[in-house]
RNA sequence: GGACGGCUAGCUCAGUUGGUUAGAGCGACUGGUUUACACCCAGUAGGUCACAGGUUCGAGUCCUGUGCCGUCCA
């Protein structure tokens, strides 16, 4: 083995391997325990990112956990067609050759962006495969698949036939950029640094005498319709039924009252343009006033603003008509205004409520959604996002589910050719189409994107074709067990697949009906979400293209191998916490598997590597006779970690699992277990026994580090004789209780009382190599010691001498019969220690050192005492606290007392000199 | 405006139902190549637990309020 773990050789090897033997294949077995995870699929022409990293390391941890315990696993991997983001690319590349997609036509351009994507796309799922991920590739899903688009059609007919689903001119959140429609969640509010100008508007019934209206966007004054006022406002009340004159274009319009004017906001005038606001459209519909719409769709005025605007880009036609009021007088005042203005997620532009005629979408099983979910059916980690989403699910508004675009599902709905559209008569909704399609045209529009990834974990296992989710296992694995994803998806994706479960799996119900209780579990999606947080840069900043704070993974897994940066992300990431990423922790990741590399290195060099294909067989090579105390202790730890990893597996609290496992590899097996082996495995008559204890102890590291760093402990796995030729992904981690019987029955005593006194030694140790250090002597430096104590601690010292004098680096032990005159102890809790005569002291730096180790304990007395004189405290606290303080209280102050005898002894003897 | 989260060592974070002297890793500092590992080992220093009240025998932990940072919703 090299001296350093180089995972290039490996990492690629072993994946192939994996590959080969169909390791990650998922298959229907009956006999074992199913458990299944979909992976939110990616945008097929994304790249890795680092969130992509910790989202998928986190379910290969779950996946690979739950194949090592024997269970059936499916990770089903897929992309989804990102219709927005797809197609706006596409075009890009058309104009860089100086065509358009309307040149193309509709079939050409699919065509041609099919072809894009099949070149530019799936670069993420060969990097997944870098990242070790162990998805059933052979399932791979694409959203676009003929499968998978005859489900989403399915499903929209579905719930056209129920009633889910209408067509309608309605306010929509238009994006002049993408010109195209959004549903309410794919528009962010941000705030703005904008100008309220305040306008004056003449009476025409009284001329001469002004009102005044504050707005942010006086282009829309050519829109304007009416303005309105508070019914209940009295310093307006005698303006209802009059009329203004629009200061632009002007044109008498009357004067409404309605009570959805904000009477505090501005002078309590709003001005109504129906076509561009949607409060002012729900206005306008009450009042029956006319609708100007003078927006082109792609943000530019049309002829309705007048020819003075029209072709003016909106921002552009802002100024010039803030520049004409001015000049005639009628602008008052212009002020800086900050105000929340809603842009295109995707597009980055301000989006313009339009009146559009788009499809609908009434949520189903809203009402069953939330009990699913308070009812613990589905359950949350961290378990706080419940609110979000239970509170988005109680003020749920209807989706808007039609895209202007080209790339994705489209609408299964066909109008009578040259005939009225809005007459349901003239109306064809079906999966095949007409049967006369020569007489219908098809509703040019696709499907918002999440309106199909809303089916993914029911369209990728094969519904609804009966055949095909036989196939693919729908009933075996279905639901699935976890979803891993953000929670700023929560309301895009968690929400709406668990309403799409709930209205498609299994047996349908009228829209009325409520689901039964006892039907709930079988239909829901999945039964856990556990939701990661969002990987910041070390600022804190979000990662993103535009700042370039955003590491390429492939590069960090170049650097320091796919398990170092699975390692490193992993130790990083707290339970739903945001996470601020630093490249030395991936660096960390990289030293811990080397650690590995290297402890199985010295393993190797210490003797042969025999059959370890089982514990028993290792169990063999044990006599309980030559074991010790840290033989004995170590076992018990490698237990207790199983068990405590199993336990916070269970909270999905991948860091602290894995701070658990560093504890007991690193701090107890590595520096001290393997300490003290080296003089153990000198001896031939404990050399086997102990170099059995490590292959028991490694055997288990190995399994429980293996979901987290999957290569480097298959290699092992096998360099270390614990394979017979199957792989570490299949061999069952075990519980504490079940490995510690394994032990005994291959023959072998467990002492469950050994840690206490390991525990002991291991402090004693630290306080020696103190003393030592505190000298500036030499670790390596063999120092000989005595000490004073009672006989119990003395058998107990004697016995673990060897452990004792190779860790500090000491000559000998002896014992002392007395105190020695003139020597300064170490206060232990297994006695006083002194170093050897002919050890040169420095009387002050020792005497220096007592003070200050006699001022904390004086300090620590005078807190206990205090407590225990305080009455209460002994009447109120519970006994076992009590006594805890008493004792304390004596052993403290028997340290301070060994502590003073020694100072006053090397001060004495200082003094006789002198 | 409402909801949620965070504030503990220089940094990143643990800290269970309130209970003995608040922990870890990294970084800093000191010393170290006895054949596993310098991608390492040993040791040392470093904390008014954001602030102010309250409950309690006892508060990092529970309650109220304030501040700052972040996210979501309107």
């Amino acid at each position: 083995m090299d001296k350093t773990y180089s995972p290039y050789d490996v990492e690629d090897r072993l994946y192939q391997k994996s590959l080969e033997k169909g390791c990650f294949a998922a298959k229907i077995d009956k006999c074992k325990m199913p458990y299944s995870i979909v992976i939110p699929p990616p945008n097929v022409t994304g790249v890795l990112t680092m969130g992509h990293v910790l989202n998928n390391t986190i379910q290969d941890i779950l996946a690979r956990r739950e194949r090592q315990k024997g269970k059936s696993v499916l990770w089903l991997p897929g992309t989804d067609h990102a219709g927005i983001a797809t197609q706006t690319k596409v075009e890009e590349s058309l104009r860089k050759e100086g065509r358009t997609r309307k040149e193309l036509g509709r079939e050409n351009f699919l065509e041609h962006a099919a072809l894009w994507r099949d070149k530019h796309g799936g670069i993420i799922l060969r990097q997944l495969k870098k990242l070790g991920c162990s998805c059933d590739w052979g399932r791979n899903a694409h959203t676009l698949d003929q499968n998978y688009s005859d489900s989403v059609i399915h499903a929209f007919v579905k719930l056209y036939k129920k009633g889910y689903l209408y067509r309608g001119q309605r306010m929509v959140n238009w994006c002049p950029s993408s010109l195209t429609a959004l549903s309410d969640e794919e528009v962010v509010m941000k705030p703005q640094k904008s100008i309220l100008y305040k306008i004056r508007y003449e009476i025409v019934e009284t001329p001469g005498s002004y009102l005044e209206v504050s707005t942010t966007r006086p282009e829309t004054i050519v829109g304007d319709v009416a303005l309105a006022i508070h019914p209940e406002d009295p310093r307006w009340r005698n303006l209802k039924g009059l009329h203004a004159m629009r200061p632009i274009n002007p044109m008498a319009i009357p004067i409404v009252a309605d009570k959805a004017v904000q009477k505090d906001f501005g002078t309590g005038i709003l001005k109504i343009t129906p076509a561009h606001d949607k409060l002012d459209f729900e206005i306008a519909q009450r009042h029956d006033l006319p609708l100007v719409e003078i927006l082109n769709p792609d943000g530019t005025l049309n002829q309705k603003a007048g020819y003075d605007f029209m072709g003016l880009e909106r921002f552009s036609a802002r100024k010039l008509i803030a520049n004409q009021l001015q000049e005639k007088g009628i602008l008052i005042e212009k002020e800086e205004y900050e105000n929340n203005v809603g842009f295109s997620e995707r597009a980055d532009v301000p989006v313009e409520p339009r009146l559009s005629e788009q499809w609908f979408l009434k949520y189903p099983r809203v009402e069953e959604a939330k009990q699913v979910v308070k009812e613990g059916l589905i359950q949350f980690f961290p378990k706080r996002w419940e609110k979000t989403y239970l509170h988005w699910l109680d003020n749920i508004q209807d989706w808007c589910i039609s895209r202007q675009l080209w790339w994705g599902h489209r609408i299964p709905v066909w109008y009578r050719r040259g005939e009225n559209r809005s007459d349901p008569s003239n109306l064809h909704v079906s999966v095949r189409g007409p049967a006369d399609p020569e007489n219908w045209e098809q509703d040019e529009d696709v499907l918002d994107t999440w309106a199909s990834s809303w089916l993914w974990p029911l369209a990728t296992l094969g519904w609804p074709d009966e055949e095909e989710m036989e196939d693919k296992g729908l009933d075996y694995f279905y639901p699935t067990s976890t979803l891993v994803t953000g929670p700023d998806i929560i309301f895009f994706w968690v929400a709406r697949m668990i309403m799409a479960g709930l209205e498609f799996r299994g047996p349908s119900y009228k829209r009325k009906e409520r689901i039964p209780k006892n039907e709930l579990a079988e239909k829901i999606p999945f039964r856990k979400v556990c939701f990661t947080g969002i990987i910041r840069d070390s600022k804190g900043r979000k990662m993103s293209k535009s700042l370039g704070n955003s590491p390429d993974p492939l590069d960090l897994i170049a650097k320091y191998g796919a398990d170092g940066l699975r390692h490193g992300i992993m130790s990083i990431a707290p339970k739903g916490q945001d996470i601020r990423f630093s490249e030395e922790r991936i660096e960390q990741g990289r030293n811990f598997c080397n650690k590995l590399w290297n402890v199985s290195r010295f393993r190797r060099n210490s003797g042969p590597i025999e059959n370890n294909s089982r514990i028993e067989m290792i169990c063999r090579r044990i006599q309980s006779e030559f074991l010790d105390v840290n033989d004995q202790a170590i076992l018990l730890r490698v237990a207790e970690t199983m068990d405590e990893v199993e336990r916070i597996y269970s909270e999905f609290e991948f860091n602290s699992v894995l701070q658990s496992i560093y504890r007991l590899f690193w701090s107890d097996f590595c520096d001290w277990y393997v300490e003290v082996s080296k003089s153990r495995i000198k001896e031939d008559f404990s050399k086997d026994s102990c170099l059995a204890i490590q292959d028991l102890c490694l055997r288990q590291i190995l399994l429980l580090l293996h979901p987290f760093i999957p290569f480097i402990t298959e290699e092992l796995w096998s360099k270390l004789g614990f394979s017979a030729g199957d792989s570490i992904q299949f061999t069952k981690p075990e519980s504490g209780e079940s490995f510690i019987q394994a032990i005994e029955a291959g023959g072998v005593v467990v002492d469950r009382k050994a840690m206490q006194e390991m525990e002991k030694i291991r402090e004693l140790v630290t306080q020696l190599r103190g003393l030592k250090a505190e000298r500036n002597l030499s670790k390596n430096k063999q120092i000989a010691f005595s000490f004073f104590t009672d006989d119990e601690n003395a058998e107990t010292i004697l016995q673990n001498e060897t452990s004792i004098t190779t860790t500090v680096g000491a000559s000998g032990l002896t014992r002392l019969k007395e105190t020695p005159d003139g020597k300064a102890a170490l206060v232990t809790r297994m006695g006083s220690f002194y170093l050897d005569l002919s050890t040169e002291i420095d009387r002050e730096a020792e005497k220096a050192r007592l003070e200050k180790e006699i001022d904390g304990l004086k300090k620590i007395i005078g807190t206990i005492q205090s407590k225990l004189s305080n009455k209460p405290f002994l009447a109120n606290a519970p006994p076992h606290i009590v006594e805890g303080a008493k004792f304390q209280l004596i052993e403290n102050q028997a340290k301070l007392k060994k502590n003073q005898d020694s100072w006053a002894s090397i001060s004495n003897v200082e003094d006789l000199k002198t």
